[in-house]
RNA sequence: GGCGCGGUGGCCGAAUGGCUAGGCACCGGACUGCAAAUCCGUUUAUCCCGGUUCGAUUCCGGGCCGCGCCUCCA
């Protein structure tokens, strides 16, 4: 069978068929590194991280490159170091790796490639040039803008007209702009600012051109995914189509960039739409810190298709837990033995638009059903198809007992004690150990393999 | 104001022009020294108003509600 994604410039299923399923290509808009990534920056890592999965399950480890960029230069980035009082630098390095320890935990592999912006500034100011050359870009006050009235294809993955734009628009236009649709490709830097050589003088780049310039010189011209969240789509994207398009002589979309773009939907927590004011951002960090396994908030958003609005609150994080207990629980009591099979139904739903929700709660849980029937290879197939998802890859005791061993013996030594008390029919004695322990939030479990405990959430 | 997305049972959440996923929770039962885990069983739905149709939750129109975007917010 093959993957279908919904597109968001036909607005419909489309059949994937890579240029070349030898290097089946797919961008990712990454962070901006001045702060902690939220799980609104979480969902599209999760997310494009099961369509990796998925795309080198279906051709091949080697033969998906996965790029994500790393925007280190942006004047949020130069704001929050300024208020720090810390070198901008300092603050792009410990962001990125305090980014990449959460999406770490949250379980996502590391890209194919992750360019950084300030490392592609010759090849933007290439692309810029080519875009002057070409007419659809000029020079003006020390500016270079992208001059949207040449590229009649404008609008078309968000579906605006100019017209609208313009009417809508609210935000003063810049007097050195010749439309009011025109936007930055490059801009000049003061001193104090960061800013690199050009044929314009001493600036950086507008926001747009550095994903035109890093997919290029990783994917090349042509690719065949690219993927971010919905509110990406204007202006970012249908600007970078603009540029990219124009950049490679072409006129349409899918024949000189991306062939496909795929988009997330948002995240509110606990009902509410997430801002800085309202003061109920969930930062990934915070919620690790808070003894949220990195696999609950994983399969929390996995829960939910990647295209509708995710509603994330304390309960269903609490449900995600309870799903991996039964999980590692059925693990823990039935370990798999060799190379586990894909259920054909579950691959399918992931197959079809990146059904997770189908796949987890129909296909996943049935597979779980027959690890508790006892069929013989369930177990196994369960830790196969969880890892398309990227859960369960973990040991059932790492998952019930926590990384911190502080304690184990401890709680396995009351363990033995009840163990002993129940063979001399001692229940009392058994009922106060079990007691003892649950205050402790450890949770006993008898069977007919002897007593197991975990930790309870 | 413009453009776009969504509104399914107590909660979550797919799918679909008719054959009415699934999960979680709840309740009942089995099992258990007691539990836990597991298994069996019961219950609840398609925002409102029109239209098309033999038949709509699904298609079309209108309304209400929530959310996103409208030049640098994932």
């Amino acid at each position: 069978m093959t993957i279908r994604l919904h597109d968001t410039l036909t607005r419909a299923l489309e059949p994937l068929h890579p240029r070349d399923p030898k290097r089946v290509g797919m961008y990712v808009c990454g962070p901006t590194v001045y702060d902690f990534a939220h799980v609104g920056n979480a969902r599209p890592v999760v997310v494009f991280d099961v369509l990796f999965r998925l795309l080198r399950h279906v051709y091949g480890e080697g033969h998906v490159v996965y790029v994500r960029n790393v925007t280190d230069v942006d004047d949020k980035i130069n704001a929050a170091a300024r208020a720090n009082g810390e070198p901008i630098r300092a603050l792009t390095e410990r962001t990125l790796a305090q980014y990449h320890a959460d999406m770490d935990a949250l379980g996502a592999l590391r890209p194919t490639h992750e360019p950084r912006a300030t490392e592609s500034i010759a090849g933007m100011i290439r692309i810029i040039e080519r875009l002057i050359g070409a007419g659809n870009a000029y020079a003006a006050d020390g500016h270079v803008l992208f001059s949207v009235p040449s590229f009649a294809e404008y609008g078309q993955l968000s579906r605006r007209n100019r017209d609208e734009m313009i009417a809508g628009a609210r935000v003063d236009v810049a007097p050195y702009k010749r439309d009011p649709a025109d936007f930055v490709l490059w801009k000049p830097s003061p001193d104090d600012i960061p800013g690199w050589d050009s044929p314009w003088g001493r600036g950086r780049p507008g926001w747009h051109i550095e994903c035109s310039a890093m997919s290029e010189a990783t994917l090349g011209p042509v690719f065949d995914i690219h993927g971010g969240g919905i509110d990406l789509v204007f202006p970012h994207h249908e600007n970078e189509i603009a540029q990219s398009v124009c950049a490679h002589g072409g006129t349409r979309t899918e024949t000189h960039f991306a062939r496909h773009w795929v988009h997330n939907g948002f995240v509110m927590v606990n009902g509410e739409k997430m801002s800085k004011s309202l003061g109920n951002f969930w930062t990934v960090r915070q919620l690790l810190e808070d003894g949220i396994p990195g696999e609950a908030i994983r399969l929390a958003l996995l829960k939910t298709h990647y295209r509708q609005p995710l509603d994330l609150t304390d309960e269903r994080i609490t449900e995600a837990r309870a799903d991996l207990d039964r999980f590692y629980g059925a693990l823990r009591r039935t370990p798999p033995e060799g190379e586990g099979a894909i259920d054909g139904g579950f691959l399918a739903a992931l197959e079809d638009d990146l059904n997770t929700p189908a796949a987890i709660d129909l296909h996943l849980k049935r597979q779980l059903a027959l690890v508790n029937e006892g069929r013989a290879g369930a177990s196994a197939g369960l830790v196969a198809m969880g890892g398309l998802l990227g859960l369960l890859q973990q040991s059932p005791e790492a998952w019930f007992k926590g990384a911190d061993a502080g304690g184990d013996a401890e709680i396995d030594a009351l363990v033995a004690a009840r163990v002993a008390a129940r063979k001399a029919r001692d229940f009392a004695e058994a009922d106060r150990i079990r007691k003892q322990l649950a205050d402790q939030g450890v949770v006993l479990e008898d069977t007919p393999q002897g007593t197991l405990w975990r930790r309870a959430g």
